[in-house]
DNA sequence: AGACTACTTGACTAAATGGTCAATTTTGTA
DNA sequence: TACAAAATTGACCATTTAGTCAAGTAGTCT
């Protein structure tokens, strides 16, 4: 890993364990084993960083995650709930990276807004793709799939956040139990 | 209003609008017009201030709104859905207040994770008695009010979060249409 | 070799941070 | 009125903060 890519994964991670605010520049340099002048070589500021960070490692991460569920052709739903419902390796404590990035930086910050606002809004198009393919395989019917899916997403995070709050998987797999029936009965 | 509920008022916009870490306690002081020395009277530390904002402020504001939905008889789900779904005045910039400290502060402190969940789970309660009352007036079945009534709170905080992301209410009520939906059709 | 660019070093700065404190004023009450 | 407790004042402190910079090193061309 080159040293600019390790000072976004430390960036990444600070700020996901700590948030923005609470993050100083001396903890990501730190622990990337980089100095000061190094990363403002590559970077003009700490915000500049934080951008580097959604628009490169934030940005792959939920690609990565959801992107391959465009594949499925049968039991989509299914397997869209296996996937939501597998939170293997989850941090519980600290919550969906996305979801936590959004709530502090788009407030702070326009560029911050637009930037995870453009994520955020992929991601729903994943979902509306996914919710149309099951629409196509005979799995679902609903008159408005762009607002069922953006719901889909809303209430996917509302699930992990009310977990957080709980710092309990548990409550996760119970919340998540009902949107797995709200969308199964969309028939 | 006499100087420490000014203080805590203050507290609580100030860490409302800019969040807990981002909150300088000179920001709080100059606001509430105290200086430190009073406010180190009647707390020990910022920690303390924002427990007190927790315990006093947050609490009610969660009660006074939620709670008068108690007494509701007829058309429960319906009532329940105009007052998630009426929004007037709500800052769609800032999000939900509850929601964000619960976000930021849980993970940092256990002493706030305490009070947090606490608050929290007032609310689900609440929820879960309205629910609840809309079983026994036969305008609900399900077969686990629990399950329902925390996942209900959190695809609500859900909604609310997905329009901060967009900094937009319309964004809140094509979100909140969808869950009134998945209501209506548990009959 | 010479020269140009990319990167690294770490000491430094000015401002902001949470918190302390001794001295003072205000308030309630005997 | 006397006195103690509660509340207020604001200067002060150590530490941390984001950001700067001049000096250097390393690699890559001609």
């Amino acid at each position: 890993m080159n040293p600019r890519e390790k000072l976004l994964q430390s960036a990444f991670d600070e700020i996901y364990q700590n948030g923005y605010s609470a993050t100083s520049v001396d903890k990501i340099l730190k622990k990337a084993n980089m100095n000061k002048g190094s990363m403002y070589h590559f970077f003009k500021s700490k915000k500049a960083l934080a951008l580097g960070v959604i628009e490169e490692k934030l940005s792959l991460h939920i690609k990565n995650k959801y992107e391959p569920l465009l594949k499925i052709e049968k039991n989509i739903v299914d397997e869209l709930m296996n996937v939501l419902k597998d939170r293997e390796g989850f941090d519980f404590v600290n919550g969906c990276k996305l979801n936590n990035m959004v709530q502090e930086l788009s407030p702070l910050d326009k560029d911050f807004k637009i930037a995870l606002e453009k994520i955020y809004n992929d991601f729903e198009n994943i979902f509306e793709q996914i919710l149309n393919n099951a629409v196509r395989a005979g799995e679902l019917k609903h008159d408005d799939l762009k607002a069922l899916s953006i719901y889909t997403v809303a209430s996917f995070e509302g699930c992990l956040a009310t977990a957080k709050k709980s710092q309990d998987g548990k409550v996760y797999q119970t919340c998540i139990s009902q949107l797995e029936l709200f969308l199964k009965s969309l028939k």
